[in-house]
DNA sequence: TTTGAAAACGATAATGATTATCGATTAGTG
DNA sequence: CACTAATCGATAATCATTATCGTTTTCAAA
């Protein structure tokens, strides 16, 4: 779906709760639509949609993320570094929350193939639980790092760890 | 292993790291020997230690369970409700952090069985990722939430939604 | 056992993210 | 165009966590 589109979807979503379309939801929509690779906190946000609406405020993000959330647009995710992040939610893989964490560099990726269908079955199934949601994060190594490490480790031995 | 036995463990690890055993940390240790099940925030073991050592400050217990953390003693998590939890590391379990989430009573419990041997493979495969520790929780509805609304049902049709 | 330095402590101020408040402004129905 | 609830910006308040600092304690070596 072109960005348009996808817009356009998002406003009817508003404004069949009634919610009214402010030109600071539209940016900060935008804002969403235009950056959707990266896991934007609130601050992020906040600082994008300056540079197209400079009179917004910081309370107005947090309330239309919040908003966006509830309408279930976007995703609120967190990843233990004490801020959130929020994701628009791309069709389809609807709920898919799988990403990896590079304890090294920091960098987060994310998985889109659905990794867990067995898992949700027999979890439904021997606990009883009516899943909603999930939220699988991987912690460890990624690819670059490993890489540089592998490098670095032919120049001199490895010396020091944080 | 028993809880003797534990204790002295933790402590064998505080000393041999050189950090020095006061009876605030074995106190806080202690509350967390005998509240396993639970998954304590940093204000919960503060007013549980309070009981064994009424002068210990908040502060305290912060860097006390930072530290137990930093030596892989405790597992601090993260649920998403605004509060960092410790749970004391099982033995064997070394790194299986499964949780479902209930979203009508908050309620949180654990799943103990690794559930993604599989999937760990996959993904240190496929996208050359070196797995040091992962969390997988579920967000949904608990049985005794399912059988509460199944009951609730038959008295008289579902009406509000929060 | 005494002692001294590093580690740890308690109290509390500071921080940083998020939320609540409130008077002013605006979207959108009629 | 007028009206009213929704929304806004500014900013104060909150809440978990961390940093600071002067005092106290642990523990190893004398």
């Amino acid at each position: 779906m072109a960005v348009e589109e996808r817009m356009t979807f998002i406003k009817k979503q508003l404004h069949s709760q009634s919610y009214k379309l402010t030109p600071q939801r539209e940016a900060t929509v935008e804002v969403l639509l235009e950056n959707e690779e990266d896991h934007l906190s609130a601050e992020d946000v906040y600082l994008l949609v300056k540079d197209k609406a400079p009179e917004i405020g910081l309370a107005t993000v947090y309330r239309t993320l919040e908003l966006l959330n509830e309408l279930e647009i976007v995703d609120k995710i967190n990843f233990g570094d004490g801020v959130s992040r929020y994701d628009l939610r791309k069709e389809g893989a609807d709920h898919s929350h799988h990403h990896l964490v590079c304890i090294q560099c920091g960098d987060v990726s994310e998985i889109e193939e659905d990794l867990l269908a067995e898992v949700e079955t027999k979890v439904e199934r021997e606990w009883n639980f009516k899943i909603k949601d999930h939220r699988l994060t991987f912690h460890g190594v990624c690819n670059a790092c490993q890489t540089k490490a592998a490098e670095q480790s032919h120049q001199k031995e490895t010396v020091g760890q944080e």
